[in-house]
DNA sequence: GAATTATGCCCAT
DNA sequence: TGGGCCTAATTCC
């Protein structure tokens, strides 16, 4: 359910509060108990995200991958200072899309915690089906609902990144990997909202970005990758690697950029004032007034403006 | 209490 | 293109 800006977010979670630390790696669910023993024991020593998919390196080589699907969440207890005494701090990010919203974003959530984000015991019981516990002494990460959670070794490591098309949030040479970002899209006659979603081509792009990068560049969604203007699709790149950006300082994806101060500060817990068309189906469109529509494309939504976007 | 929904992706056909 | 999988909150009766 993550875009890439939550898993980004978690890769800085954990490399404030578990890098460098040697961790208690468990299952508390079972289902991984194999994988948690060949990691279990050592410093973690780097939690870095591309695109959706998680890489966890340890002492010994092994990473922990792990890609949350539709559904997947991480849940951090005792890491999110400062702390009211009397309990450690308890904070979520991932799936579902949650409620309650507390100070950190749409998608993390205050929870398990009953009262003010605590939990009254250290380490905490696991809250549902726990895949994995990363533990310190201080700071309990469990994963809960992942569609992918292996121990690669470095080779099977590098693998998984090839197969992945360029994140401007995990790159040092933007224009190079704009580049190649240029070249897959405006290579393939598949339709540019197909494109924009596929995880080779640009990584960590989900079907709320794809809609609202897509209106944004005011760009009909099913218009070949070929007929797309090279300018265009830089366009794009340069867009995604903003909105990438403010997704992970901000915690949450705000695409609209005609918000007065007041009307931003209500988006962090009003939902429905942040996007463009993501969502708003047969909403006035905020730029035309046309109905925004919405389809299936490749069996996911795809919300547009027919009228803006051409 | 059951059905629906979701920011994803894999596989078989 | 369709089904399956993973989980939990929300929506519908």
């Amino acid at each position: 359910m993550p875009e890439g800006h939550t898993v980004h977010r978690i890769a800085r979670q954990l490399t404030q509060d578990l890098v460098g630390r040697r961790l208690a790696v468990s299952s508390p669910q079972g289902r991984f108990a194999a994988g948690a023993a060949r990691i279990d024991g050592q410093v973690l020593v780097a939690a870095d995200a591309v695109g959706k998919q998680l890489f966890c390196t340890f002492e010994s080589g092994d990473v922990l991958r792990v890609h949350l699907g539709l559904y997947g969440a991480w849940d951090f207890y005792g890491s999110l200072t400062p702390l009211v005494p009397g309990g450690f701090a308890a904070g979520s990010m991932g799936a579902p899309r949650l409620r309650r919203i507390v100070r950190m974003g749409e998608d993390e959530r205050e929870s398990p915690a009953e009262e003010g984000g605590l939990v009254a015991t250290f380490p905490p019981e696991p809250v549902g089906q726990v895949r994995v516990r990363l533990a310190s002494d201080s700071t309990v990460a469990d994963l809960r609902g992942p569609s992918a959670c292996e121990v690669l070794d470095p080779a099977g490591t590098a693998a998984a990144i090839e197969r992945l098309g360029p994140d401007p949030a995990s790159t040092d040479d933007l224009a190079a990997a704009g580049d190649v970002m240029v070249d897959r899209l405006t290579s393939r006659n598949v339709a540019v909202g197909q494109l924009l979603m596929d995880q080779s081509v640009v990584a960590g792009i989900g079907n709320i970005y794809r809609a609202e990068l897509l209106f944004r560049a005011r760009l009909d969604p099913h218009t070949p990758g070929r007929r797309v203007p090279t300018d265009v699709a830089r366009a794009l790149w340069d867009d995604w690697t903003v909105q990438l950006a403010d997704g992970i300082e901000r915690g949450f994806i705000l695409t609209r950029d005609d918000l007065s101060d007041a009307q931003r500060d209500d988006a962090v817990t009003d939902s429905s004032l942040r996007h463009w068309v993501y969502h708003r189906t047969g909403f006035p469109c905020l730029v035309s007034g046309t109905p925004v529509v919405v389809e299936e494309m490749a069996g996911r939504k795809l919300y547009w403006c027919p009228a803006c976007q051409v």
